[in-house]
DNA sequence: TGTTTTTTATACCAATCGGTATAATTTCAA
DNA sequence: TTGAAATTATACCGATTGGTATAAAAAACA
């Protein structure tokens, strides 16, 4: 690794919370530069401008989460317990989460739906399906194996996880109370467990 | 009303779907000066700074918004109605509030969760408050009534109808498909119809 | 209608914005 | 260790930021 690889590397660790709490218009150079210790000739000799490094910060938050909740999903043995490992995962990560700023594609989504399609704004549609499509494929899966009821609408489940998700972080976030979280992440546990675990 | 108070009203009617669109740092002077065609000079006339008129602005939007929903509840002659109005009027109304820039409280509460307390982050939490307590003193009285199922938690699905809707608004704006927020309103139908209704 | 008060426009302010040219420094291979 | 290349620091750029002092204009009252 070279020095301007790990330079890059520290900048986007770094900076990655910032751009999370702040957003990317609420973001300066000076919020950059101030986080990193570094100049910015050290910033624009490693990113092309501003946009490109919130894109890697992007990247960065996103990349964390997706770890820590393919590990949850991993260490499951029936599809019942990979479904379930979702809502675990975000209930336990939730502090975690909030010290670097909450949800990134949340955050992300809200501050580019009304603007000119960007850079950040198509990895918010991608992050977004991609999630959707491991979920179908999840519920797909125990279809086949015959552990999840065979009539469920995997699309329409998909979507309901990520909306109770996300909206449980932002009602979370926004009341300063993780018990909005716990009652939807309690009912999508409520909906796997009853509506989709075939018994 | 003075021209004063029409003007102070101009500019808000004028300023208030930029702010939702752009956010509070999003948006500059230049903005509101370019949306009401009207200078400095009266909007600083008018309002002490920015963060008044963004505040001026955010009431606005979320007046709107509550007096259509509160239309929509005083219309049901039962609980069970008027209940079942809140997912009817966000489904009904979601194109025109993506005009406008979709639901202020989602996009004023992620700008300001994680700064430091201002008067717009005050103004989220307490309408955040005011819906939940609607909806828990709507589930109370059709519990009183008999309509409601007398153990149902009114706290528990006020949280989660406001998760669903907010959820739903978010994911339905981020991919440019209504379809997410159809799957939240449903649900949200079907919560009310099968766990709260008693039959 | 004349006059006072209110309201709006103009011109300006220092500070900060994102970005760049270039010089100083550090890294790394020979 | 030396020299070329890569990396970072410094100083600066024009444009824009939120905000203000003041003058012009319009409204309101007599």
């Amino acid at each position: 690794m070279s020095k301007a690889e790990r330079t890059r590397q520290f900048i986007i660790e770094q900076t990655a919370p910032i751009f999370n709490k702040q957003g990317y218009v609420g973001t300066s150079l000076h919020d950059l530069t101030a986080a990193t210790g570094l100049t910015k000739g050290a910033i624009y000799g490693n990113f092309e401008n501003k946009e490109e490094v919130a894109v890697a910060a992007f990247d960065y938050n996103l990349g964390l989460v997706e770890e820590g909740l393919k590990a949850g999903i991993d260490r499951g043995a029936t599809v019942r317990e990979k479904l379930l490992a979702m809502p675990r995962f975000y209930r336990d990560i939730y502090p975690r989460m909030c010290e670097k700023g909450g949800c990134a594609i949340l955050n992300a989504a809200i501050e580019t739906d009304d603007a000119p399609p960007t850079a950040l704004r198509q990895r918010v549609q991608r992050s977004l399906a991609r999630w959707h499509r491991i979920i179908v494929q999840l519920i797909e899966q125990g279809q086949r194996s015959g552990e999840i009821r065979p009539t469920a609408e995997a699309d329409r489940y998909a979507t309901l996880f990520i909306t109770l998700t996300e909206g449980g972080i932002m009602m979370a976030k926004a009341t300063g109370d993780a018990a909005a979280l716990n009652i939807s992440m309690a009912h999508l546990e409520h909906l796997i467990e009853t509506d989709l675990v075939s018994r």
